[in-house]
DNA sequence: TTTAAACCTGTCAGATCTTACAGCTAGCTA
DNA sequence: TAGCTAGCTGTAAGATCTGACAGGTTTAAA
């Protein structure tokens, strides 16, 4: 069975669970003995939601959480805060800050010796990262996450995208049924340059009104509670470009 | 030189003529003739901007340009028009339709005999895609993608991130060093999630007036006309990401 | 042919934002 | 002491947005 073969079948999981078990054996064979799997979707800034692939030792993450170390955790900020596409492998360049190296050294006891980070960003806004760890410390296990660098982001872009199929499909959020149409995103996209509504109405030779009218279409998709509202999700769900 | 190392050479790449040379000697050590890498922004939804480098024979860009292929090339449509996050190997289940067929070989008398593309999605709502081609058809020039198509994706997503640094370091918004007050960011965020004056004045414990004050001068900074505008620049500069 | 989606337009009261004026305190630093 | 910054507050006219009313065309799929 080649690799893509072996990415391919995640994406003919039907299940979590399944899901779960496919990528435990898939990063085994790899030679990780641990992975976690995050996507975020800013559909609200203050909160937001989250869904998780946890094959990481469960006393390790609930110490996590705990701790809230996502609020210091340099491969979280990397992947979804900053939204980086290159991954970021485990050494004490990442960990540099006194707190960060305190945490790093605590997965440490926990199993999570060596490892790496890969992002995915999907099309419509949201951000995710996959984890790979191993619990050997060698320079050989090291040197094998180097060699298995590319295999490793590409399980990540097929996992991201069959969770995409399975759960986010399916969420409370719908996300492809929150497609905006090409006036929809035209009337956000000039609003977001700090347009009025009479502004955008020129530009685009329409009326007023139907400016308001396609806004209040966008923002009525989006559970937006106003324009600013419609402007922010819009922009955080990659639904228009800045 | 390992295949990291390689990769991470792209980032110190100051121009887009050595990533261009780069780009084609990592892509020929991989075993690949030619490659093309373009990003998609939609700053303007009638007319995106387009970068483009390309290492495909020049003959053939112009073809496809002169035939409009981008309208029907699959590969475009699966990375950035669906914003697929796995890659696309290019077969005959790609290029099903006739017309798709019919560019597809009209392609390979150009040289482009097997291939495939990657696409990158970064966190600000550019869609971008990688394709490798090679001037062998033979089983084993096949199969040599298969086995390469981990250190390919890898390389897609490197690439894409120098081409974002070299792009935004020429940009026009340099304003990263923008320093928002506690109480700027966090009318901002209150703003962003659709909330009125009056509201943010009762969740915060002041008055309407000094939230309309502290908006007004986050804007001002920012170079804002509105409070739309304040917010989009925020979220796209990420100066109000949680 | 019917249905649906995208698109377009009008009026109008009331809520909200913008911009101008003006003035206050607290804390830090030269 | 003076100067600066962050934070805070007030008034008021005019611009802009919101929401609820009501109506229309074009295009493409069922």
């Amino acid at each position: 069975m080649s690799d893509l073969d072996l990415f391919e079948s995640l994406l003919s999981c039907g299940t979590v669970e399944a899901l779960h078990a496919k990528t435990a054996s898939i990063a085994g064979q790899l030679g990780f003995d641990h992975f976690i799997y995050g996507v975020q979707v800013n559909t609200s800034l203050t909160r937001p939601y989250q869904f998780i692939l946890n094959g990481y030792p469960k006393e390790w993450r609930a110490h996590y959480v705990e701790h809230n170390y996502q609020e210091i955790d340099p491969t979280y900020h990397h992947c979804i805060t900053k939204r980086q596409t290159i991954p970021v492998i485990w050494d004490s360049r990442v960990f540099k800050g006194s707190k960060e190296a305190k945490m790093r050294n605590e997965s440490r006891e926990f199993g999570l010796l060596c490892g790496a980070s890969f992002a995915v960003h999907g099309g419509h806004g949201e951000a995710a990262m996959l984890s790979l760890a191993s619990s050997q410390d060698s320079y050989r296990a090291q040197q094998d996450i180097l060699s298995l660098i590319g295999k490793s982001q590409l399980l990540a872009c097929y996992l991201h995208e069959a969770v995409q199929r399975i759960v986010l499909s399916k969420g409370p959020l719908l996300l492809t049924k929150m497609e905006l149409t090409l006036r929809e995103k035209e009337c956000l996209l000039w609003a977001a340059e700090g347009k009025t509504g009479g502004e955008i109405a020129d530009i685009l030779q329409i009326t007023e009104r139907t400016v308001t009218f396609h806004l209040q279409n966008a923002g009525n998709k989006m559970g937006a509670s106003n324009r600013q509202h419609a402007i922010a999700r819009a922009l955080s769900m990659g639904l228009i470009a800045p």
